[in-house]
DNA sequence: TTATAGATGATACACTGTCTCATTATGATC
DNA sequence: GATCATAATGAGACAGTGTATCATCTATAA
């Protein structure tokens, strides 16, 4: 996929505005949690990043990297993906285009095809990877009126 | 949201057709299931069938709800409709408009609208709602090449 | 320095979804 | 109806995820 010329500091800053309109600290171990997001290849799991960051000198617990976890997918570093098994899987933003996920209902693998914005568009794509396709959703993730408020 | 004209034993022959292409019997187990499952009003839990079909006078065990909720996704009697949060949610396709789930990644309640086909348009709804967007994607599901070759 | 608030890690915990396997049901064939 | 092959079931064990707790550590401001 094409690659967009957005800057890893760029993403920083949303991480930074974001810690800071919560009162929260940009700390050694969230700064890890970053890295670790940011530099992965292709899609990542909570359990993963907890193994890698296990080998690193510097460790980093469990509970702070679902902790971490949680503010970079608000924060909008990083974002969901994968559905339908028992793991959480993100991957992030940055130097990713624009793209959805078509996903099997039996292995849970998916294939990613680019953001073409018309619905219509896409099926001839899955169908020529031999995707079929039993039916789609419009999946929008964001922050509850409820939560706004209480938030506030 | 307005109802379809869909009929229940519509949505029975889709389990029973998908249960003889795959040599597989309409037992009752799976009549209870199916009974419970296009009985529900809204969205549901496996656990939640689970609990439901204990306190009816014949008894039907955990793992066969299990197994039975996959083949109804599969027949495409159910699908699923909700994410982020570790269970699986769940909702009948029988006397439901197509429509979308906007899901709030704090709390993970969600919001439904109606599938206008275009996503420009959904936007404005949502806002209306007081749902702050952070993000969406087209979630496609279905058979990957892959299986369908595997099952053939 | 002291006080306050946030950050962390270890660990316990609840619960989901999967798996195994012995047993029972089903239904086709003779 | 007896026999046989195959599918279905239930009970329980199981692994693994994501959450909650709480005592301890750290950073920052006063
Ligand atoms: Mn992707
Ligand atoms: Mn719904
Ligand atoms: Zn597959
Ligand atoms: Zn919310």
């Amino acid at each position: 996929m094409i690659r967009h010329s957005h800057n890893i500091s760029e993403e920083h800053s949303k991480l930074e505005s974001y810690l800071q309109s919560n009162g929260l600290k940009l700390s050694f171990g969230r700064e890890l949690v970053f890295q670790a997001a940011i530099g992965s290849h292709g899609h990542f799991t909570a359990e993963e990043l907890v193994k890698l960051l296990k080998k690193q000198p510097q460790r980093v617990s469990r509970a702070t990297v679902y902790r971490s976890l949680k503010e970079l997918l608000e924060a909008g570093v990083i974002r969901e993906t994968a559905f339908g098994d028992k793991h959480h899987h993100f991957e992030h933003v940055y130097d990713e285009d624009p793209h959805h996920h078509a996903q099997c209902i039996r292995c849970h693998s998916f294939i990613e095809f680019p953001d073409l914005k018309e619905d219509t568009v896409y099926r001839p794509i899955l169908e020529k990877e031999g995707f079929k396709i039993l039916g789609h959703e419009m999946h929008f993730y964001g922050i509850c009126r409820k939560c706004r408020d209480r938030n506030s």
